[in-house]
DNA sequence: GTCGGATGTAAGCGAGTGCTTACATGGGGG
DNA sequence: CCCCCATGTAAGCACTCGCTTACATCCGAC
């Protein structure tokens, strides 16, 4: 039943291979040669399924930020967040963020991508608070969650890469709920 | 006076160029040719003064972290580092912090370099709490500046970008202090 | 069956990369 | 003065990149 040329499964594991390499690489320093020979296809199917590098990319990202957010009620983002990126083992380089975190070309669509992206999260967090400068401080919160994942998968920085992910997330949502509080309803 | 054959001028300028052009773009996205073409010299000069990229890089690299933390007191660390952050105009992507996220190759001198950089920072900033855990509230911390770099020179992020930098730093210290407080001593 | 389009493959083009090499040139020491 | 070596230059090598092209092969429609 296995059915060798199978379009549509030839795109899926070139869209699955270059989400791996992407993650792990970044943008540059992923070729479409690995990224065809990940997925057991022939390179030139890259071209013919998604028109080139840059779009094959834009696709990796569209996908995955759509999925990064819908499944973490928003009260527990944050904790969810850093569990999740506490748990993975450190220097795991696939993590969504890190994909675009790698990948510094600022044309394309990857820059569009990458501040939906941003917009995302922080307006979910944002509405965790009312003070006046609400978004701000979502701004801040977030910056701290992508610190945390650059300080562990780029710099491999030690203690923090391999420290309790349950210590983490209460040292951070601890400080963060000094941001993020809510005032008495009027 | 002025000596066209200068040696030691010729080796500076390639550094110079090197510095601003490693951290505007990283060292994937950064040419022998372009550094030689700023620098105004040949760019078999840049293998004959330096060896290679990558030694050229790791000598960029050493220069700026040896230099970046000897001018703040400790305890202003933080406060210092953040306003320094900030009064710069966002996506002004030259900031050393930047070169280092930017150049995300693991093997060479660079990534000592690296590593050696955020000890010496995490190391600073963990003398300020007599937590047990210091060191890795510390490596929050750091986390933390390095998150609020990237959001406004990768992303430039809004409103973070052009946040008022006295409100960041106050919001940031405010809630930072939580983990580097001082318990009574003994 | 057979024909035609969908699918897969092999080869290579042109541009750009880090780096090397063979050569010009100029200025200070003998 | 003149020679020698530090300094600078031009050309190109070997390689990889994204992408294209010309060609094989399979499968469903008729």
């Amino acid at each position: 039943m296995s059915r060798p040329r199978d379009a549509a499964a030839t795109k899926a594991a070139l869209l699955d291979a270059a989400t791996k390499l992407f993650g792990e690489r970044g943008f540059d320093r992923t070729t479409v040669r690995d990224i065809a020979s990940l997925a057991g296809v022939n390179q030139a199917l890259l071209f013919r399924y998604y028109g080139s590098k840059d779009a094959l990319f834009a696709t990796v990202l569209a996908t995955q930020s759509r999925a990064l957010l819908e499944d973490s009620p928003v009260e527990h983002l944050l904790r969810n967040v850093l569990l999740r990126m506490m748990e993975e083992k450190p220097r795991r380089e696939d993590h969504p963020l890190y994909a675009v975190l790698r990948s510094s070309h600022h044309d394309s669509a990857a820059e569009v991508v990458r501040r939906q992206l941003g917009e995302e999260y922080a307006r979910a967090l944002s509405s965790l608070t009312d003070a006046e400068d609400a978004e701000l401080r979502a701004d801040l919160v977030l910056a701290w969650v992508v610190g945390i994942g650059v300080l562990r998968s780029v710099f491999g920085k030690q203690p923090l890469a391999d420290a309790d992910a349950a210590t983490v997330t209460a040292l951070v949502t601890r400080a963060a709920s000094v941001l993020l509080e809510h005032t008495e309803p009027g």
